[in-house]
DNA sequence: AAAATCAATGCAATGGAAGTGCAATTACTG
DNA sequence: CAGTAATTGCACTTCCATTGCATTGATTTT
């Protein structure tokens, strides 16, 4: 069991203040966080130190990002079993209809994807819309 | 084989110069277009004209939005096999990486994916990247 | 056919999110 | 401790999506 410290220090990221409050927000949350989400949870700090501090952990493969239709980019962390620096990885999301929130669901792989002869798939992108557990169970 | 403006008509949308025009340069594309390549297909008409000309078809099911990952929302004419109405439809579409076109591959059916206990799937988006067999065949 | 009604179009403006340049600050290195 | 490099904050910019309102055009009613 590491630090945070520490596991940001193995991805060669500098450890500041913020990158340690943005990523234990990161781990609290289970779901997938937009920008403005971060951003409303740290209303002292600037937008663009957020955009950027993300952009830093994606880049080190520390978060990942979804796209899951509702045309705002979210990011999630990346657990074990989440081998998303691989560029043939099969993301599998799920995204509410209800409570709007998209949760990762890596256990869940998905069956390898024919395309057509002469395409080349390099990448998957599967987002599941629906009724999540927590909603459902209502 | 029913004209345009039957189809049109049979949808209850009322036929206008501007949506026989957006119609047939749909139809001629054969790939999902931005609003963008519509407005420099047009451009005499105003941006407002054809983004509400889309987002009418897209309301009566002549056609679907894409969102294919560039962050850009693209659009497609529903062809027969593309039952997007259905909300249960699983929409494929292919994104090539070279050439920054996007495709649907309505024929090519893709397998039930499982979710788990307590979510209820209700609809599935999914897209390819790779290359397309326009750019590999080169 | 003219008047009245309703939809479609064009113009202007707004809003939201992503991204960039630069100066100031903070953290590391020798 | 001085110097260097990275991080942060502020101010902008850009791009796309969307809306309000006035105007034009088409359809229906009398």
């Amino acid at each position: 069991m590491q630090t945070i410290e520490e596991l940001l220090e193995s991805k060669n990221i500098r450890v500041t203040a913020m990158r340690l409050l943005i990523y234990k927000f990161l781990t609290e949350k289970q779901i997938a966080v937009t920008l403005s989400d971060i951003e409303n949870a740290f209303e002292k700090a600037d937008r663009t130190t957020l955009y950027r501090t993300v952009k830093t952990f994606e880049e080190k493969d520390i978060v990942h990002q979804i796209d899951d239709g509702t045309g705002i980019t979210k990011y999630a962390l990346c657990e074990k079993g989440c081998n998303c620096e691989i560029e043939t990885d099969l993301h599998l999301h799920f995204h509410c209809n209800n409570c709007n929130e998209t949760v990762c669901l890596t256990e869940h792989k998905i069956p390898q994807i024919k395309v057509p002869d002469g395409f080349v798939s390099e990448n998957v992108n599967l987002v599941v819309k629906g009724i999540c557990d927590k909603c459902s169970g209502q």
